[in-house]
DNA sequence: CGAAAAATACCCTGTTCCGGGTATTGTACG
DNA sequence: CGTACAATACCCGGAACAGGGTATTTTTCG
């Protein structure tokens, strides 16, 4: 398959060495240019607008803006109507893969695959053709897992607030601390987790905090708000 | 720094495209020649008994075997005293850098460092000194975060049970469903549940979780245990 | 401006978890 | 062959969480 312009890429992921890592093997490919990279969400919309790749291939768990988010920013701009997202993610769970194909990714792919896949992965998705690998398409494939997905249920928005208490508890905080460190009562911070594990459907903090850990939330990232009162 | 002969480089990680981008990279530096690559720690350090490689890039987060019992049996074997290893990492947390250097790593990187320290710090560690990213040096230096470590505690070993109850756990199962899908009585569960607390020095499920995650642990790593009854 | 959403706070009830214990069995290892 | 540890199981009490409301005040945004 040879086209007579190589395929512009952008490459969005928080690792530096990572990013750095896929640069050297996309540039063994001739058909392969990386444009631009982005450390967040936020940069890789940005960069997205400004250099109109053919192809973002997007990382999931990032500080500042995640995946998904920066997906769907990308794919609703009418202005990119040319740009395609790959995900290129570790978890295959059922509520990922569909989040992120509702927030318009074209490819979704295990940072497992070989690069083989790789590069037909970028070819299918580049002429706007869905392309999920194996593990991927299995996942969809089964039955139903849980319980049917509420119909245009897709976006769950945690809130600014929401998510620093999920922050809190990860640092394994119970409500009352929590409430302290806030300068709130403990009420309103129930009521926070529990809407929280409501918008999640979810019953527990174990939940909650595989939820966060898959998305790349570390009690780490200080970039939003004030943790240390 | 020119060495007469290149540094053997064994790479371990469990994500494929992983290996290819720092098999790329290093492809690039004259002085660096990857030998060999594993996907678990098992394989980890049968190839680096086969190879005898000077150093050994390791993940942590992996399948089967982590990279931090993987770095143990390494660094203890004596048949592999020129080999160092240097851990890649997501996480500056203490407790992790504490635990990965009793293991015996000679170097630890965060995976967004950069490629010039990448050079710098496999030059150093193959020279047998340590070598600690800017992060992690910081994260050192600090006074000390909890409550100082007991001496000689340095190993915490969760068994198998304890493990396949934390993957349940995971899977935001309460003690009452887990004793079901192993069979136990709640009781025993709960002990278990209080004896991984009390090994990690935890206090909440969160903990656990957090634990389990930072190690790639996950549900749909079938790899031990009879999950589904 | 006015509606919608977010953030705040409280009520009540039942379940689950956490932190102390103790104790028995089996298995591994020197 | 005894000690160490894993795995099993139980007791108790208090703390924390989950699920179900309702309600007021800010913020946000069309």
């Amino acid at each position: 398959m040879i086209t007579t312009h190589p395929i512009n890429i952008l490459l969005v992921d928080d690792h530096h060495l990572v990013i750095d890592g896929m640069r050297a093997l996309l540039s063994q490919e001739p058909d392969f240019k990386v444009v631009g990279e982005a450390r967040n969400g936020r940069e890789a919309v940005e960069k997205a607008k400004a250099l109109k790749p053919r192809v973002v291939i997007m990382d999931i768990s990032m500080p500042e803006m995640d995946g998904i988010e920066a997906t769907q920013l990308i794919r609703r701009n009418k202005n990119l109507k040319n740009t395609y997202v790959m995900v290129l993610s570790m978890y295959s769970n059922r509520e990922f893969i569909d989040e992120l194909l509702e927030a318009g990714a074209t490819g979704y792919l295990l940072k497992n695959t070989g690069r083989a896949e790789l590069r037909e992965a970028i070819h299918t998705v580049s002429a706007g053709q869905r392309y999920l690998c194996k593990p991927v398409q299995d996942t969809m494939d089964a039955p139903f897992r849980n319980h049917e997905r509420q119909p245009g249920k897709g976006f769950v928005t945690i809130t600014k607030r929401e998510k620093e208490i999920i922050l809190l508890i990860m640092a394994e905080k119970n409500t009352h601390d929590i409430a302290d460190a806030l300068h709130l009562s403990p009420a309103t911070v129930e009521t926070h987790r529990k809407n929280i594990l409501h918008k999640l459907d979810m019953h527990s903090t174990a939940g909650l905090v595989r939820y966060a850990m898959e998305r790349g939330w570390n009690t780490e990232n200080g970039n939003d708000t004030t943790l240390f009162s």
